[in-house]
DNA sequence: TAAGGAAATGGAAACGGTTCCAAATATCTC
DNA sequence: GAGATATTTGGAACCGTTTCCATTTCCTTA
């Protein structure tokens, strides 16, 4: 087992000056005769160069940050997969924040201690507090679902999806809809764009709207107190998990409806009966993000990229009969 | 918005060396006079330190290396988010490999130039090259999911919990049962220690069993192709989301059967029937490794660790009526 | 063979910290 | 107030790289 071995060692060995030993990594000019002699040493040992000297010297840095607020949640794993799938030569580092703001600025303070050359984030609530941490940091950031102009960004376009979303519920001709949606405050985008067509759409129907939790279990308690209470023959939920509970509830309380959600994961088609959703590509997205932090960091653009990404309503069981 | 500022530049305004601003910040002795003159220079720039030289010089680095085969994985995902909940001062780089040896070594190499103090594998096929260059890594390796006695590892018990759902199999009493599973050299407990108690439960029943892949869509036609042939009373599957393919099949083939999985995620119980499954709490085994590669960076046991993680069975609609 | 240019090499400084050691200053005791 | 001791400080070396610059060595060519 070879112990870690470091250019001293090396130009030691060879009887030549660091430098030399530097320049033969680097491909610079070295004669054939010593070319030859670190070669072998290099081979024999493994010789590997230490990433934090290099990157200390030379203040450059293949390694990225990426802050995650949950990893609980199929539309983040999946953005992660994008990143990770793009990523061709850097490393990331990940940070799981907990959707908590101390976290987060903890997390971009760490990221920057460990001079990262890029910073995706994936949260979706920017804060003015985290917004000046991420000012301050000089180096590219992207984010998404926020249209922050301070940033690069990739944006899902919610407001789309809701004016779709809304359009296709009044062609469904409800009586009475339950919406299950987050505060504004907790996602701008899903909390407030997404649902902005729907209201808009839904303006002259009878609609109650409930704030609820991103998981299944949470948002099944949440419904079913309004629905045990009122019968409804629409439900709209944020997410695809929020309407899964729905969907629970409606069973448990014996009701009849039509389940539309949002997202893009293996629980609709599962769910019995499977939901029709507004799905985003988001491994797609994650892809994205990466290149344009890429493209970011080679073309250094003076303005701040903005990208719109659209999704489509799938129909699947949910909306064709009553469940 | 500050620059990055560095210790000499504090102890030019300051008017004191280097190594008094050093000893400041670490706590060394340092005269009140002074420590006000620095503490205001410190606060109006937000000095942050260079982890990159200061991991350089300290040989110490609050960095873990993570390498995960497979992001789409609900049980990888929860480990992950195990890990972190039980982190509190590491930040984690997290590579995923694709199941592929070749990103596998590569990861490794790269983790190693980190110079991280520590490594995770959620791998779970640890081929001789692994092996190797994991040895070669003169750092603390926390291993999951295979007996590998060069390691600190945490293991499921999957021996356990095929002899558990053999016997409950066996109860069951069925005429004709289908095992889906994948080939043992691609994950040794999946593939073959949690089929073990199986096979030797059920070695006087009419069983067939044949190899499909990790995903809801494979598994449904892998099953398709025999459950259009043949008629089976009892399905088993290695994970979670095989048998939701399986039971896919079986709707689709208009056959009625009972469904074991085994894993723990949403998708159980969003299915119908609910799946009835072997289940095991990857974020507590997440946490659990997180933990004991911190104890051996602490303690440096001479023995390597060996961790055995039980899981449970949960009954669910899939074992009591047919489907 | 001497001069000239090109190629190869070594030495030293730098990146941003920490730490050892010796020197300077402050504090205490009699 | 001198001497002894404790506290604070500055200087220098070091971690493992890269790079600049000056020097040496090597080839050409007249």
């Amino acid at each position: 087992m070879e112990k870690k071995i470091t250019i001293a060692d090396i130009a030691r060995m060879a009887n030549v000056a660091k430098s030399t030993v530097s320049r033969y990594l680097n491909g610079g000019s070295v004669s054939e005769k010593t070319r030859r002699k670190i070669d072998t040493i290099v081979s024999d040992y493994n010789y590997q160069p230490n990433a934090l000297a290099q990157n200390l010297k030379l203040k450059i840095n293949h390694t990225v940050g990426v802050i995650v607020p949950r990893l609980d949640s199929t539309a983040q794993v999946e953005m992660l997969r994008g990143l990770d799938a793009a990523n061709d030569e850097d490393t990331f580092l990940i940070v799981n924040t907990y959707q908590s703001v101390a976290r987060e600025l903890a997390a971009i303070e760490k990221l920057r201690n460990q001079h990262v050359s890029g910073l995706i984030i994936l949260t979706a609530n920017i804060t003015d507090d985290i917004r000046d941490a991420l000012k301050a940091f000089d180096v590219p950031v992207v984010i998404q679902g926020q249209d922050e102009g301070d940033f690069h960004r990739v944006l899902m376009n919610d407001r789309q999806a809701g004016d779709i979303v809304g359009q296709y519920a009044m062609s469904l001709t409800p009586k009475k809809v339950l919406l299950l949606t987050i505060p504004e405050q907790q996602d701008w985008s899903i909390g407030h764009e997404r649902f902005t067509g729907v209201y808009h759409a839904l303006a002259d129907y009878d609609v109650t709207t409930i704030h609820t939790k991103f998981n299944i279990d949470e948002a099944r308690n949440d419904a079913l107190r309004v629905m045990s209470e009122n019968t409804f023959d629409l439900v709209i939920g944020a997410t695809d998990r929020m309407t899964i509970g729905a969907l629970q509830a409606g069973i448990a309380t014996h009701q009849s409806a039509k389940y539309i959600g949002f997202g893009k994961s293996d629980l609709s088609t599962t769910v019995t009966p499977h939901l029709t959703s507004f799905e985003y590509d988001f491994y797609e997205t994650g892809k994205l993000m990466y290149n344009l932090l890429k493209n970011v960091r080679e073309n250094n653009p003076s303005e701040k990229q903005r990208l719109v990404f659209d999704g489509q309503l799938v129909e699947r069981e949910s909306t064709q009969n009553f469940y």
